[in-house]
DNA sequence: GGTCGTTAATGAAAGCGTTCACAAGCCCGG
DNA sequence: CCGGGCTTGTGAACGCTTTCATTAACGACC
């Protein structure tokens, strides 16, 4: 990418303005918006919404604010979304399975939304060959050469925490470039592959610690 | 709680401390660990792990290390899990039934695992008494009657997105201290309720930002 | 019992991320 | 065509988080 080294802090907030910005000319058709009003909606103050962006570019007229189609279209470029992502889900058990629902009835309501399961993984040879909202699950030994051929850089990891690092490692070697990861284990990734993760008890353990009475 | 201004990246690593030396204790049954290793398995620096446990108290010895069992028990009591912490879930849909699965499934394999979904709520009359893993769906207008027999002071939401808000201030209304909200808006909820966002849409979004060619 | 290697605790320093404050630029009304 | 009110872009200040470096303490071994 041109922009060199922009911190996560900056990437984290970028999807929230842009979500602001969908949701403002969808429902309100507004052309115009200002750092304070789009701060507000996404919950971050003027002056860092400004910032942000200003890492990017200049986008917005002075004495004006930014006028949202046009900034909307920069945001969507800047993260990518301006072409199809593919991705592929390892593990389809039950979070798996609501995942991959979750993902297609967004895709299909929101034509805009660019991030789409395509393929289904899995190691239960009970499985293969079953479909989950008309995405087939193939075994995991054809991950290479399915995703390969889809194009596929993204990988979401739903199976237990003693396979995920074996199937992070396996799904890097076959040029996964960014994982989401909702199993509880830190994966070692090399250099350049991208994790998040999304840990359930994590969490729910963190909140834990301001429920004191 | 006794300890007053902890900062919110001190408390989010206070689990991943704990996992470390519970699948230590576990696997290995070791007696003794270094804010070295303990670091290195957490992904984080030794000093950071000192500081972050320096806030709540002394409980490593110089030239030794940390008493695994004892700062697991200590860690478990600063973040409230020496006690069962009883949780609601809100949207039984299939996301709702597959974190409400898992979550028994974690507790079952785990019986030091203190968080439990122990009531479920959704709107549709559909659904009313149906049971998932063998715990009833409530009508989502019991749901305050339901929470304070049960003493159930966290709530995960899983609507969706246009009946968050809604839900989350009937929660509070209720009592709720704590929300995982897996819906994609930002949560406003009054001063002492914590929100902590699963927002699957927008952890793609940002991972799609790493994957330029 | 003394020495040496190891490790926690901690104040100081460095590094980052956010907020502040202001100059520059734009629009509108007169 | 000019003035006033907004709003962006941005360097400087601020505050929070992490790392560094030192001190003090423990245990093993001779």
């Amino acid at each position: 990418m041109r922009w060199k080294k922009i911190s996560d802090a900056v990437v984290r907030r970028l999807p929230l303005y842009l979500r602001v910005l969908e949701e403002v000319s969808r429902d309100e058709g507004r052309k115009l918006m200002s750092s304070q009003e789009l701060g507000e909606r996404a919950g971050v103050s003027p002056a860092l919404v400004r910032k942000d962006l200003a890492w990017f570019g200049e986008f917005g007229k002075q004495g004006v604010g930014y006028e949202v189609s046009y900034l909307k279209d920069e945001l969507r470029r800047i993260l990518n979304l301006d072409r199809q992502i593919r991705v592929a889900l390892i593990g389809v058990g039950s979070l798996g399975q609501a995942l991959t629902r979750y993902n297609r009835n967004r895709v299909r309501q929101d034509d805009s939304f660019n991030i789409e399961i395509v393929a289904l993984f899995d190691n239960d040879p009970e499985k293969f060959g079953m479909e989950v909202d008309g995405i087939t699950i193939h075994p995991f030994s054809e991950f290479e050469e399915k995703t390969r051929a889809l194009d596929v850089r993204m990988a979401i990891v739903t199976v237990p925490a003693d396979q995920a690092q074996m199937v992070a490692d396996a799904a890097v070697a076959a040029g996964i470039r960014a994982i989401l990861n909702f199993a509880p284990v830190k994966l070692v990734v090399p250099e350049g592959v991208r994790v998040a993760n999304a840990d359930l008890s994590l969490e729910l353990q963190r909140l834990a610690y301001y429920l004191d009475d």
